[in-house]
DNA sequence: GTATGTTTCAAACAGTTGTTTAGATTTTGG
DNA sequence: CCAAAATCTAAACAACTGTTTGAAACATAC
């Protein structure tokens, strides 16, 4: 009967969108389980300890995101042409919007929690970053190489760079910036429509 | 005799680092008041809290930063023919990368400080930058519109947003991605430098 | 049924947090 | 020089943190 989520998915739930608006931090263990309305031992039970519950949110996020970028990087690795950077820029386009059709927020939710997860100290987590997820983002950045082909490793560094901060910082406020472009312009405005408006901006910088 | 800072000033300074570095919750007023080499009672003799010891630290940054801005715009503001986005946009450079020079790390610091807070929950950092800062913001956005005048008020929001993404993620990382760059392309980097990058980027961007 | 393994629970643990207090010390102004 | 104001200091405060514990409740298999 029980169609009750389990103990593991409420916290994970409960837990991703209160670390995404108040920090790792500033969210403690009994605001997670008050609000997931399980036990407070429950988390150290299924999850060994607030660090890891951390990156069980973050692994739940990215194995999603990743599994999508795969299904659309790959037609594009498979055509012989190069593609454009319009092209390769809209294979995040499915894999971000994904995150909010399974859960309310969810790539808002995502992209707090990257931003604050890169902003820590020490890089810690770009390292774990770089070690779990360095393949998909390889198979983006020669996808993007072969779209531009003429633009130097060091340039295209920092433009990939550039390209990142927007995204996490855009849609990472998105909620608020879509309430108040709705209020301001009276014009409703979905998220979908704020990544088409975002990757004209990105790809104009990118060959600029 | 005493060449010893104030104690409201070496507060001030460590706080800056430490928030900067790790958040704001995540540091503790003894590690402040350690790193500064004060009483622990002296933040809330001198500040009041640990919220208003934010705020200071948040204050001392933007009055410079205004001060710096307010010296770039006049001049574009006082010409009669209207000026490039490159024009406006470079008014940023100097209010920038004045914070470096009187303090290490001073403009990665800001950078990472408004990203933070820009994150935080419910806006309460944005509606205090509206409240605080708000005509700086307006003349700012008042010459980009001279220099774009037929971009739709819509358009110009989004894109606004865009380009404050950018400069933000980019400068609060600007510390690690400056030796990343460093060690990888062999190439010694400076932030100006990186300023300079970035900002093609964005008039590309934003004339998109 | 009982026995076995898994999950939940309330309670307590030791450590850290921001803030307050009251007394000592220093600085200021007449 | 002395009184008054400002500043510094060590100690204690209550509240909150993540984690552990051991017993209770539940589920599964024989």
């Amino acid at each position: 009967m029980s169609n009750r989520q389990s103990t593991k998915d409420r916290i994970l739930d409960a837990a991703e969108s209160l670390f995404a608006d108040r920090g790792f931090a500033e969210t403690s263990l009994r605001t997670i389980t008050n609000r997931a309305d399980v036990n407070l031992a429950s988390v150290n039970y299924h999850f060994g300890s607030k660090k890891s519950l951390i990156q069980a949110v973050f692994d739940r996020f990215l194995k999603k995101f990743v599994q999508a970028l795969d299904k659309e990087l790959a037609p594009i690795e498979a055509q012989s042409e190069s593609p454009t950077v319009e092209q390769v820029l809209h294979t995040l386009v499915t894999p971000l919007l994904q995150m909010s059709q399974v859960r309310n927020k969810g790539t808002s939710n995502f992209m707090k929690l990257l931003g604050r997860a890169y902003a820590e100290s020490q890089g810690h987590m770009r390292r774990f970053m770089q070690e779990h997820y360095a393949p998909y983002l390889l198979r983006f950045t020669r996808q993007l190489h072969r779209a531009a082909p003429n633009l130097a490793s060091n340039e295209m560094f920092w433009r990939l760079h550039f390209m990142l901060g927007t995204v996490i910082f855009t849609l990472a406020g998105s909620d608020a910036l879509l309430e108040i472009a709705e209020a301001d312009f009276k014009e409703s405005v979905t998220l979908e429509q704020t990544l088409e408006r975002l990757l004209p901006f990105l790809a104009a910088g990118f060959k600029s």
